[in-house]
DNA sequence: TTATAAATTTGACCGTGGTCACTTTTGTCT
DNA sequence: AGACAAAAGTGACCACGGTCAAATTTATAA
């Protein structure tokens, strides 16, 4: 091992990911470009996919990163203590998730990590949420006949099932939020 | 209105179809190619696109055909009096929809509708079967503080998630399994 | 300093999904 | 039968993600 990393590739990578960035904030995700990337970022095309296994990849980090924003942000609130107000608390994740339909294929597609040694960004992100919603199960606390986890578990895929079927049919922002209620009222407080 | 509809519209839409499902039955539907189908059915690229509007149109006929079929056999079936019976009863449809990461991917792309006047078949089908859910629900009853409808759409969201996380990390299928019972416990059987 | 090998970058090239102006076929009306 | 208009089909073309052998830069060792 003479050169194991240079510091030239990490500049490269930081330009590709700020390039990416102003692009998005300009347009939208969807309307990105790997060939605009490269051109804004001042490289050659192939030098992205050296940095990046392909557009995807790209895409993972800068959403995995938000997430990372929005759920640290989330968890300093206190304890929501009904679930009005957890979900009031969920807002701004469920903006950011519904913002785009291709933002929320992207989530979900990477949701779950591909192996144990190598959990991307956005799967890590689903970890923290769901250990998240387990402290909040616990502090309140909702469902004492199963464990913390596996209530966090629920809540997560309940908060996907609603956002789904959001982008179905006509449904409006506060359909999404009294599904989702309904769901979490049935999960969290069955009887 | 002079001339609506011809029958040689219809046959070439089924070439397509029939050379499409040919090329999945011989390699898979990841592999599939527009150019192979269009070369398989003897027509023109551009055929093809007049009668799907893109390759995941014809992706989502065929899948959600197949869902139809697994689905409707499901339903032959008595209530499944325990939720061991249940999951057994599911998984025909589980080892479809895990046949391929990208089968999965469509599947749930198109689990919504995109309208409420143009339901795709895939949609469909995740209405059928949340119907046929709430049934089983509704039979045994589980749940009675809630309704069946909703019952339904829980164990379609805990089915979905219990996929995607086998998508995941190093899981078998024997852990798919015993997640799902385990979510479908807790969801069907608080307390 | 210079030789050397690994790390990084390059850009021409390819595969494949999708478009569209044009041609061919079909059915109806007189 | 012939004229006509709408439906169906065509294939050259484009957009864009991704590849790879070669060129360039960097860091270490002699």
């Amino acid at each position: 091992m003479t050169k194991p990393i240079q510091k030239r590739a990490f500049a490269t990578r930081e330009k590709l990911l700020t390039a990416a960035k102003d692009l998005i904030a300009k347009e939208s995700f969807e309307a990105l470009r790997v060939e605009d990337v490269v051109r804004a970022a001042g490289v050659a095309k192939g030098t992205f996919f050296a940095h990046f296994k392909d557009k995807d990849a790209l895409m993972e980090q800068i959403i995995g990163a938000h997430m990372a924003d929005l759920i640290a942000e989330t968890a300093k609130a206190p304890t929501p203590k009904d679930i009005p107000a957890m979900v009031e608390l969920l807002l701004p994740l469920i903006h950011f998730m519904t913002s785009e339909r291709y933002v929320f294929d992207v989530i979900v597609r990477h949701s779950g990590a591909a192996a144990i040694s190598d959990i991307g960004p956005i799967a890590a992100q689903f970890d923290v949420q769901i250990a998240l919603f387990a402290r909040w199960a616990q502090e309140v606390p909702y469902r004492p006949d199963i464990a913390p986890e596996l209530v966090g578990e629920g809540i997560s895929a309940f908060f996907i099932q609603a956002i789904a079927l959001n982008f179905c049919a006509l449904n409006s922002r506060q359909a999404l939020e009294s599904r989702l209620s309904s769901y979490l009222d049935a999960w969290l407080c069955p009887e």
